[in-house]
DNA sequence: CCGAGAAAAGGGATATATTCCTGTCAGCAA
DNA sequence: TTGCTGACAGGAATATATCCCTTTTCTCGG
């Protein structure tokens, strides 16, 4: 289900995470600032006007953006997951839908013409180690006796869970909020507000958490 | 990113799912038969031509679909996993507390007797599928595009963070406060106050998630 | 083989999203 | 103030997706 209020709410939403306008965003995809316009949402008459597909496609492009990342704003209250029922060695996957759960026959295995087997990238050789998290100092996030897998070769990004290790301090598990010419902020795992800044030159290393057992 | 391609592909694949051609889907929307027409999909100087926003809308109405799966078979390159988890068997971990630092070498190896080999509880007959998790509905725990390994054969404990899927709804994403004889009772991954009780019969299956990438 | 029905090609007409234009308004800086 | 910029409204022109119609092709029963 798409509706037209929803597609235009994840037209303003993208274009809100990109720090744009919609006419900004319009711009930006090369097309007319007025596209997106409030006032050519609706005809005169009242009825509703919908975006091209070939103006999403484009908005997309310019901002780097998937499709799954765009629908993803559309309705949150439907929160859809994807599932890709995976053994670890690589599987049968399907997606999911909300209204047809993906399907399991009554073994409980996945069943039906949605799965298809899921590739995975290959993964280049990694220097990974753990950590097994002891205490409660990382709930909501992490539990006492979860496991992270950290790897200090893939890139880190914003947003992305990290294991920092200050120079003239022990390793710390934060979160990346945003990196600077200078240096970089963090966020503590706990969601609280305090932020913590260190210079470039002030951090030994770095890696990312990319896996975590629950 | 949503190509000309992907997206014609996309319609093809619903209205096969339906077991409807191209034309019955459209038929089936309200549209006229020949929109979707293979010799409608490029100009006659072969320039693309894109369906409409509105006849998607349509489409998926008159299918039931969502958008999450209707785009779910559109952008295999957009869910990255980094990792297998069968692949951290062996690696070496530590414990991550305040009082302790673990050793690392010159060269940023794991070094020291704090660290020993990652054991993974044996999962050969285990059922294990995936979800991706899609939107910022279960922040601060789980972001957009990580995907969470799931086990239905792992024993569910308080506390555990599940997929439970109630016998008339679908699949959701919780944490096991605690269970009573007759009843589980559930609290949201965001942490909100809100509880949810399910009878033990109303719930058709649960698995645990046991990894989760980051 | 023959006919019925559906799918699909092809072309003209229509509907509508986008573009292009002008103008108003708000915010900001000199 | 003045000038500049961007957001936005509104209208006309253009571009293009859909609709409508006809014809052809294909499949399936008889």
């Amino acid at each position: 289900m798409l509706s037209h209020e929803q597609i235009w709410a994840a037209i303003d939403a993208l274009a809100k995470r990109h720090g744009l306008t919609s006419s900004g965003l319009a711009k930006r995809a090369g097309l007319d600032p007025t596209t997106f316009n409030p006032s050519k949402r609706f005809a005169g008459d009242g009825r509703p006007r919908w975006p091209s597909t070939e103006s999403l496609s484009k908005i997309l492009e310019a901002t780097g953006e998937s499709v799954g990342r765009f629908v993803a704003g559309l309705d949150p209250e439907e929160r859809t997951v994807t599932a890709r029922p995976e053994a670890f060695a690589g599987i049968p996957v399907a997606a999911f839908s909300s209204e047809a759960d993906a399907d399991f026959d009554a073994k409980g295995a996945p069943t039906g013409p949605a799965w298809e087997p899921l590739t995975l990238p290959p993964r280049k050789a990694d220097k990974l180690f753990a950590l097994s998290v002891e205490g409660d100092g990382l709930l909501p996030v992490y539990r006492h006796g979860d496991v992270v897998v950290i790897s200090r070769k893939t890139p880190v990004r914003t947003g992305d869970r990290v294991v920092v290790k200050p120079k003239n301090s022990q390793m710390t598990l934060l979160c990346l909020e945003h990196r600077t010419a200078k240096a970089y902020v963090f966020k503590a795992l706990s969601g609280a507000s305090a932020r913590l800044q260190l210079g470039h030159e002030d951090v030994d290393w770095m890696g990312r958490i990319v896996w975590a057992s629950q």
